[in-house]
DNA sequence: CTTGAAAAGAGCGGCCA
DNA sequence: TGGCCGCTCTTTTCAAG
């Protein structure tokens, strides 16, 4: 992981539509060393997968929401039938168990508030919850999958 | 939007790999006109990018951290100097504005505890808050770019 | 790492139903 | 619309410097 790999990862990260040959000339490279360079950043699992980032307005999801939950219960059995179960769920676009008062986050995409009421009924008859607190998101001004890649190791 | 087109962008928004003729032949379709209805969704703004999606740990970034936001203040200056300021900071992945007792959530993604503090004292300097509560995420038990894609509409 | 090149595969577009 | 058939470009692999 050198910095021309970590180049490659930057550029890949905001556009993995961008041919060897453009990523090659980018780094300063030729398009072999370029190319074995993103095969082995992939076996190595740098890159985990390239996807598609769709619009969530345009398909009718215009709610986001982040639900704060406090578990109560916290049995291995327990969490891992919690965790089974919400991980499932494709309204759930990350689910987070944290440090503090707030035992797990989620980030939850619905159509609206009906269509969130459905999978707060959905999430509490999963498992039996301590306590619930839903946040709703008004306006998304920043979101990407782009990380700040560090200059050391990696 | 018929069933088609969501079952294309459900494939794309997994894997963006898959060649039109895998597309093509999951769907049902020949490659020509699933080839036609990829760039469709792609000029009606349904896919707005394709992207490679990195392994956090591997480049050493460990901590992922919550912050909620009280503003305090709210005129248009404020929030539109805060939001540009925020927004260009490469460690904020996702910046929301929020509906409640929180103005604002940010999901920043940094090295460690001591990358955060930077981070945070970077924060502060940006504008004047009422109140910042940073919440720490333990274990990311599940984190996905895919929408639940709804039947109806679209 | 570089250049050069060749085989395999994918994207792209025209034309017909 | 969808399907068939090419033309091009890219990806992928190889040899040699």
């Amino acid at each position: 992981m050198d910095g021309i790999d970590r180049k490659i990862l930057d550029l890949l990260q905001h556009d993995a539509t961008l041919s060897i040959a453009e990523v090659a000339q980018r780094v300063g490279l030729s398009q072999t060393p370029c190319w074995k360079r993103i095969q082995r950043l992939e076996t190595l699992g740098y890159i985990t997968s390239r996807v598609a980032l769709l619009n969530p307005e345009k398909l009718g999801l215009g709610l986001t929401v982040f639900v704060s939950i406090e578990a109560g219960e916290h049995s291995k059995e327990w969490l891992d039938a919690f965790a089974a179960r919400v991980a499932a769920m494709p309204e759930v676009t990350e689910f987070t168990r944290m440090a503090g008062d707030v035992d797990y986050l989620l980030r939850v995409v619905v159509r609206d508030m009906r269509d969130y009421d459905r999978f707060y009924k959905k999430l509490i008859a999963a498992a039996p919850l301590k306590n619930v607190t839903s946040r709703f998101a008004m306006e998304q001004i920043k979101f990407t999958t782009a990380l700040a890649i560090p200059p050391g190791d990696g």
